[in-house]
DNA sequence: GTATGTGCAAACTTTTTGCACTTCG
DNA sequence: CGAAGTGCAAAAAGTTTGCACATAC
């Protein structure tokens, strides 16, 4: 799978195996925290240094935000997200029908523009309960 | 316009005048230079205060992006934007009839959610040349 | 063995904050 | 006049970087 050139090191491993476990779209903060446990002396610029790596290579993907923090997602299927306007919960959506409508459809749309990748944001409020995950998040500043 | 409880001060009018002027998405970086010219003693923080503010009131927006630094748009009509791979340009894509079908299909198909906003995120490259308004932008790190 | 990756701490950028002073209404 | 807004400079948060040391292959 790291076969695109890159050394499998332990802290690439831990980095991966947390963006995967850690699954409302955790930022690099939620990240390193959650290796430190079981992988004390792992440095915070490692773990960037890795994300964007990981990043590079399509293992895992950068989530848009509102906020000027940058947040992280394991799954690279297509999907769309869902953004809660009350709080940093992000969930997945999956419609690859609707996917596909869509790049059809944009693709005769849209002149002068190679399309790459489509997303759609909704954004909007929750109304289920809980479902409050990885939520330890403190939100410092703002 | 700003009788939303907002005083109409002169700093004011300047940060949503720059953000109009500045079409590209304007960072406020952007903001404050573009300000500085003619108002030089306008404060960083003020900038700050007066953007959040204004995307309070629902005067300006804020844009999604990958990266780390907050962007603005004072169009508030709805659209979507098209996110160029290779640089930071964004343009702007309008289709209200997509918009309106987006809306009608999405909230019959998502449960436990209440949709407030819809916006498409296409990714890719222009295919063509310049168009490259304020794009004086330097970047600094990364 | 060597190219590549890591730890650490310092630096840098962007954004926020506190408080005395100013200004809009 | 008084509440709300501003300037300033310091602080905070997030991210990047340089370099000596360590490690995967």
């Amino acid at each position: 799978m790291k076969k695109c050139g890159l050394k499998v090191t332990p802290q690439r491993i831990a980095v991966f195996d947390a963006v995967i476990n850690l699954n409302n779209h955790p930022t690099a903060d939620n990240i390193t925290e959650f290796i430190k446990v079981n992988h004390p002396n792992i440095a915070t610029g490692t773990v960037y240094k890795t994300l964007e790596t990981l990043v590079q290579c399509d293992i895992i993907k950068k989530v848009k935000t509102n906020s000027d923090v940058m947040r992280y997602d394991a799954i690279t299927e297509k999907h769309h997200h869902l953004y809660c306007s009350e709080s940093d919960r992000i969930e997945d959506f999956y419609n690859n029908e609707l996917s596909d409508i869509l790049d059809n459809y944009l693709k005769k749309k849209i002149p002068n523009f190679k399309i790459e990748d489509i997303k759609l944001q909704i954004s909007g409020r929750f109304t289920d309960k809980v479902k409050d995950k990885s939520r330890k998040t403190k939100v410092k500043r703002k």
